[in-house]
Parts: structure tokens; sequence; C-alpha cells
DNA sequence: ATAGAATCTTGACAATGGCAACATTACACG
DNA sequence: CGTGTAATGTTGCCATTGTCAAGATTCTAT
């Protein structure tokens, strides 16, 4: 009898299972529930101590299960990545909904929800930008990648009143500088650096932030 | 017998070691022996596959050997980062003996260091600032860095023609600008990103990056 | 000269990633 | 409806790794 039920045997002695035990063979949706417990697993322990046994543990199955699933585990971080730009992305597009629509306040409130999504999933965040462990050359990383690029593009493009070419050099040096930024901002923060900032009370760092980053993205007036 | 000398048994069968057999039992300088082949590891494995065995190997000792030097591969890594905040201020010291002397001029030379750095030392880069595995809270590490964040303070300061002053706001949010900026930079060009400047040839990298960095440094005009 | 400290090696153990073999269930097709 | 094949899970195994403990060798202070 294998440990599915509420009660097995172990050696002799009857011992009660954990209460995350299911009652089927199958799991149902394995894939999803190994990604959320990716994510758990990931903002508990870090990459560092991100471990597939762990994530197996989390999800309820046996610790070679998730390889059904992922073919080994820089596939399931390549996709705790890709997700991890979607949600990314989907951080920066709330905080533009709430923001003034001029392009300036929409590039602002794009930045401000980059670090949003940084200090809310540090660990995630960094697999995304600072870690070798995803496959960043995989297509589905790839493409959630670069649809945040192209909203980084377009959102320089209108602060600045221009068409969106991805191919011109002017407007991607603009973005460059903000992108460099703000990545700097999100990415200092996370790694507890910018004690000043961090040590602010919650309205004042978004007064600040917001005032930095006002400051900083505004065309340049004339030369 | 221990396999220090150039023969040696294995089974029945008399084995010639590598190359790297040293003749003594005691190494002479281990301690230093092992940071030069941490940081050999690191740029060769990454942080991802950095491993105590394997620079055990690459400094010739036993598998255990390092311990005596250091209590477990956190101290390691540690001291890794902390030699490496020490390398990152030369270099940045190295372009400013290069630059011109005005405070501008300094602050982008400085920032170009910085990029120098994470560009010639990638992986050395990520364990100062983008990993867990090192203890950022390590006197050692905690002085080397700090160091590192003097001579920004510094640097801005004299850029914008004020005292070196690490309690005032309004110099502090300078700094922080500055840094988040280049830092972002230098981030995002080891990580794969900003292709367009990764793309330019040596020269052509360089004057671009001077120009925006010079761009984006200068104090404000006036308002 | 010698005892104790420092340094280095060997051997062990637990945790981990990954493979292979097998058990169980789902599903397509007769 | 059956049934066999694929999909999904489990167990057991191996190699690698970090760490500890015990022993071997060398250094050093007295």
């Amino acid at each position: 009898m294998l440990p599915l039920s509420r009660f097995y045997l172990d050696g002799d002695k009857i011992v009660k299972s954990g209460p995350k035990v299911r009652d089927t063979y199958h799991h149902g949706d394995l894939r999803q529930a190994l990604l959320a417990a990716g994510e758990r697993e990931l903002e508990e322990n870090g990459i560092e101590g991100f471990s597939l046994r762990g994530v197996a543990k989390r999800a309820g199955v046996s610790h070679a299960a998730p390889l059904h699933h992922f073919k080994d585990t820089r596939v399931l971080l390549t996709a705790l990545a890709a997700q991890g730009f979607e949600r990314f992305l989907a951080a920066q597009k709330a905080r533009q909904l709430k923001a003034e629509t001029d392009g300036l306040s929409q590039l602002v409130a794009s930045g401000m929800g980059y670090i949003d999504f940084a200090l809310g999933h540090p660990a995630v965040f960094r697999l995304m930008f600072s870690s070798d462990r995803p496959d960043h050359e995989a297509p589905n990383l790839v493409a959630a990648a670069s649809a945040a690029y192209g909203q980084l593009i377009s959102d320089v493009a209108r602060a600045h009143g221009r068409e969106h070419d991805a191919q011109n050099p002017a407007l991607v040096t603009e973005a460059m500088k903000a992108w460099a930024l703000v990545h700097g901002l999100a990415d200092l923060m996370t790694s507890g650096r910018l004690k000043y900032l961090l040590g602010l009370k919650k309205t004042e760092k978004e007064r600040t932030l917001a005032k930095l980053l006002r400051e900083s993205l505004a065309a340049p007036q004339r030369r």
C-alpha cells in the first residue's frame, strides 16, 4: 500500500500521514501545483536554497514526480522565471491604470510597478535578472521577457513623443537610461542597499521614488 | 604513502600523479591559493556551479582541506566577495587616474570603472550584489563594501560641489540616482540585456557609455 | 628535543539531482 | 464496453556535494 491513504505502515508501526495526503494516485494538475510550490520554495529559501525535492514535498508528491512535467530543475526554474516576467509586466500595467495618462506619468508608473514587483518578489526578480539557473535562451522565457521589453520601448517612446521603433538608436538610448535607472533602484533595494530609501516609511518611500523617477525620466528640455 | 610524491599505488598498479602534485605535506599558503582557485571556479562555473570540492581540486589539496582556512563554503564566498569589493574599488580608481580632474569627469570615470569591473568579473560582481550565498553581515565584507560606498558619496559630493556628508538627504538622493544608473547599466549588461550596447565594438561602446554617463550624472543646471 | 598546535588526508553521512524500473490510472480505439 | 498504450507517480539507486570526525604529518614554542 502506498502512503496515499490517511494511515500507512512504517515498519510495524501505524503512522498517520500529514494533512496534505491526496486520495488519488494521480494529482490532477501537478504542473500548476509545482509552479505554485516552486514560487513558495523560491520566496522562502531563495534561489540558492531552491531544491527540486523541496518543491515535490510542498506539492505533496514523491521526489521524482516533477520530472514528468519538467525535464530537470533548470526547466522548472525557467518556467518560474517566465511566469515571473508575466506578473512583472502585470505589476507595471496595474500602476499605469491608476496613473495620469500623459506619457511621462505612464513611464513613471511603469517604473514604480517595476520596483513593486522587485520588492514583492525578490527571489523571482533575481531569478529573472541575476541567475544562470534558468535557461535564458528558452523560447518561453524569451517570449515573456521580450513582451516586457517591448512595453518599455513603447512607454519611453510615448514619454518622448516619438514613434515606437526598436531600431531607432536615439530612442533605444533613452530606453536604456530609463531601464538602467529603474532596474538599478530595484536591484539595489532588493539586495538591501539604499538603506536610506528602505528606511523610509511606505508613503514617504513612495513619494520620494516617484519624485526621483519623474525628474530623471523627463525628456531633456533643450541643449 | 600519500599521493604527494610523483608516483603512488592505486590497488596494485603504479600510477603517475597529475602535474600539480606538491612535494610537501603542507601547502605553504593554502589560504591565498584557495582564494585564487575560488576566483577561477567562480569565473568558469558561475555562482550556481561553484563547489568547494572543485576549489580544493584546483588548489591541488584534498576535499576537506579548505575547511581549515574557511569554516564552510559560505565563509569562502564571503571572503571572495570582500576581495571583489577591493578590486572593484581599484578598478574605479584606475579609471579616475586617467581622467580629467574636474568633479564630473571623476564621477564619470568612477562609473566607467564600475562597469569595467562588472564586465570583467561578472560572476564576482553577482556574488557581491545579487547572491545570498555570502554573508553580507560579515565584518570583512561590510568593511570592503562600505569603502566602496564611501568613495561613491565622495565622488558625487565633488561632482556637485558639496561637502562629503553621508547624512545629507539631498546628497544621498543624488548619490542614489548616480549609483542606480551605473549599477543598472552594469547589471543589465552582465546579464546579457542591453544587446544594443553589447553589440557595439569596444571604442564605440566606450564612447557611448561615457556620453550617456556624462549627460545623466551632471548636476541639474537650475530649476 | 619534544609536546602541543596547525595543517592536511581519509572516510563517513545526509541531502540533492537525476535515471531506471515498476505501479497505477487515463484515454483512445476496436 | 474491454483493452492496450500512453501518461502520471512511486521507489530504489547512483554520483556529487558539504560537512564532520578521526588520524597522519609537520611546524613551532619553550
